[in-house]
DNA sequence: CTGTTAGCGCCTTCAT
DNA sequence: ATGAAGGCGCTAACAG
C-alpha cells in the first residue's frame, strides 16, 4: 500500500504529469503515442487518482450526499413507510449518480438532529438529497444556503428548496377508484397513516376526490387511523372489529397496514376479499406474496431516488432556475385482495402424499 | 456559497489558522479563551472544513467504501438473499463507522465488474467492506493488494482477506434440531438455494448435521433446489406436488422461498403446517406478518455490517495481525409454520358486521 | 501556548 | 503538443 502518486506515472511513462492528466481525463491534446505510453504505465502500475487531491484541485468532490432517518432513533419520525424503501432510494440515487461520474455517501440523522451531518458529510459533498423527516426544515433551510439541497417525499415543500415526490394522491385516486368503480363498492373506509405525515394526508384526499367524484359521501377525515406500522395495522384492525360496522371495502394507508389488517380480519374468520376488500399502497415485495396477494399502489423508489440525483446534479451544473417540484406517477397495481381474480399460475395435480 | 476557509476564520478570530486547525480537531494545546473566540467565528460564519483538504492533508479520507452488488444486473449472482438486507447492512456499517468518525460512500458493481469500482472510489476511501457476489474473486484480491478490505458473507475465505458472515450452518442446524427434536418429524426435506451459493452451501451442512446428530438419514443434496427467489420457491413447490412424496417438514434455504412454498402448498389445499411445516431462514420483515407467521432463523445483518466496519477499522488503525474470519451468530425464531403454537394476540369479538 | 511554513496529489493556466 | 509552476484548503511539524 505504498503510496502510488501521478508523479510515478509520469516518470515510467516519461512525460511529465501534465500529460499524465490529461490522458487520465480524456482531454484532447496529448500525441497518441505518448497517451498510449501513459496508459500502458497506468494499468502497469495499477494506479488509480487520489480522489482528494484531484477534489481539492478541482474544487469539486464528485460525491453526492444522501441523507436518510435513522431507524432505530425513536425520537426521528420513524414508521414513516419511506423508510423501508431506503434501500432501493440508494440504489437508483447510485445509479443515476454514477452515470454521471458522482458517488454516493450516506449518512443517517442521529439523535442530536441535522447540525451534525453538516460536519459529518457537508464538507464532502457536491450537493445533498435529504429524505423527509431526516431533519428538521429550519435546519434543512439552513443546510441548502451553502449547498444544492433536493427534498425527497416531504409534503409541504419547503419554500425555495428542490423537492421529489411520489403521487400519493393519484395513487390512492386510482385504487379508490377500482374499487368504487370496477367493482361497485360503495362503503368504502380509508386506514389512515399518522396524521402528521405528508404522504398519509394526500392519500387520503385522493381517496376522498375518487369518491366524490363517484357521487359517494366524503369524510373529513379517515374512518380510522394506524401509523403506518405493522402494530399499526392490528390496531387499526380492531378498532374496525370493535366498534365499526364492518365495511365492504378498506384502502390502507400502505402496504404494512394493509397486511396486518388482512392477517387479523382473516383470524377472526372475515374473508379478504369476499367479505371485505382491501387496498394497500407501495407495493413492497410481499404484497404480492401472501395470499390474497394484495391489490396496491406501486412506488417507483428506484426512480425517486435517481430523479432526485438528477435534479441535483442540474444543479450542480449551474442551472440556476425557480426551485422545482417533481411528481413522480404511481401506478395501481391490480391483484386479487380487492375482488379481482388474477390469473392464477397453473396448479399441478398433487402426486402422492403420504403422511397426513 | 461563496467560498469559506479556515483563514477567514482565523481572520475574525483574531488568530492563526493553526489554532483554529487545532480547535476544530479538538486537540489540547489552545488557551481557553482563543478555544472560546474561534469557536464563536466558526458559528456566526457556518464554516464547515473542506473535506478534501483536510484528507488530503491528513492522508486520510475518512470514508469507507461498500460495495455490493447491482440488483438489476442480470450478470451479478442476483436472486442472493442477502440482497434483500443491503438496507439493513448499510445502516449498521454507517453507524459504526460515523462513531469512528468515518462516512460510508456506497457503490453497486455494475455489469463490467469490478475494475470499474476501483476507479469509481478506489481513490476516495481509507478502506472498503465488499459484499460477497458484487467482485469476482480475483478482482477482490487484486484490491486488497491496494486497499484494506473485509468480505461480507463470502462463502470460502478468500486467502488472506478479513471475512465477516454469519453463522448460516449453526442457524439451519437450530431450525432442523427444532423440527426434529421438539417436533418429532423425521421425513424432513430440504430445499435448497443456487448450488453455487456459500452460504446456502453452509445452511445444508448445519441441516444435515442436525440430521446426523438426531440418527436421521443423512441426504447428500438438497432434495430440492431454488435460487432463493419466490420463483425458485415456486419452481420448488411445483417439485415437490408433482414428484416427491410429501415430506412431513421443508427446511426452506430463505424465507423467500419458504414463503412462497407455503402460498403454494396452501394454495393446492395442502396445510401448512399441520400437514407440511415449512421454515425459513433470514427473517424478514414479513416472516411474522404471513399466516401462518414463519419460523425462521434470524440474521443480524445490521450487526454484520457494523463488524465489517470496526474490523476494517482495526485495520487502518494499523492492525497487521492475520488475517480474520469473524462469525455474527444467527437466532432461532419459532413462530407457528413449525407447528408450534405461538400465543395469538387476543381477538376482540366481531361487533357489528352489515352486508355479506 | 501560538504562529510560520511546508507539503498532501492533482488540475490548470501559462509559456514554450 | 508539452512541461513548469502556482495554487486548492487544510494538517502537521517546527520554531518561537
Amino acid at each position: 500500500m505504498e503510496r502510488l502518486t501521478i508523479y510515478e506515472v509520469a516518470r515510467r511513462a516519461g512525460v511529465s504529469i501534465s500529460s499524465v492528466s490529461r490522458v487520465l481525463q480524456g482531454k484532447p491534446g496529448v500525441a497518441p503515442a505518448k497517451r498510449e505510453r501513459v496508459l500502458a504505465a497506468v494499468k502497469a502500475l495499477g494506479y488509480v487518482p487520489n480522489g482528494l487531491a484531484r477534489g481539492l484541485a478541482s474544487s469539486r468532490h464528485g460525491v453526492i450526499g444522501l441523507i436518510f432517518p435513522d431507524l432505530d432513533d425513536p425520537s426521528t419520525e420513524s414508521g414513516h413507510e419511506t423508510l423501508l424503501y431506503s434501500d432501493e432510494i440508494i440504489r437508483g440515487a447510485e445509479r443515476a449518480a454514477r452515470v454521471a461520474g458522482y458517488a454516493v455517501i450516506i449518512a443517517a440523522t442521529h439523535v442530536s438532529g441535522g447540525r451534525d451531518i453538516a460536519r459529518a458529510i457537508g464538507g464532502r459533498v457536491d450537493g445533498l438529497v435529504v429524505l423527509a423527516g431526516s431533519i428538521a426544515e429550519p435546519d434543512i433551510a439552513a443546510l441548502a444556503e451553502r449547498t444544492p439541497v433536493v427534498l425527497l417525499a416531504a409534503g409541504r415543500r419547503a419554500r425555495g428548496i428542490d423537492h421529489v415526490a411520489a403521487d400519493n394522491e393519484g395513487g390512492a385516486y386510482a385504487v379508490t377508484e377500482h374499487l368504487v368503480g370496477a367493482h361497485g363498492y360503495r362503503d368504502v373506509i380509508f386506514a389512515g397513516g399518522p396524521a402528521a405525515a405528508p404522504d398519509a394526508r394526500a392519500r387520503f384526499v385522493g381517496f376522498r376526490k375518487a369518491l366524490a367524484a363517484a357521487g359517494l359521501p366524503v369524510p373529513d377525515r379517515p374512518a380510522v387511523r394506524g401509523d403506518f406500522s405493522e402494530a399499526g395495522g392490528r390496531r387499526v384492525a380492531g378498532q374496525i372489529l370493535r366498534g365499526l360496522a364492518l365495511p365492504r371495502a378498506i384502502v390502507a394507508g400502505n402496504d404494512q397496514m394493509a397486511l396486518a389488517l388482512v392477517a387479523d380480519l382473516t383470524a377472526v374468520g372475515i374473508a379478504v376479499p369476499r367479505e371485505v376488500a382491501v387496498t394497500g399502497f407501495d407495493d413492497i415485495q410481499l404484497a404480492r406474496l401472501v395470499s390474497p396477494p394484495l391489490t396496491t399502489v406501486h412506488q417507483p423508489m428506484r426512480e425517486l431516488g435517481a430523479r432526485c440525483v438528477t435534479l441535483l446534479l442540474d444543479r450542480l451544473s449551474g442551472d440556476e432556475g425557480p426551485p422545482r417540484a417533481v411528481v413522480v406517477p404511481t401506478a395501481l397495481v391490480v391483484r386479487e385482495s380487492c375482488g379481482c381474480r388474477a390469473p392464477r399460475p397453473a396448479r399441478v395435480p398433487i402426486a402422492g402424499r403420504q403422511q397426513t
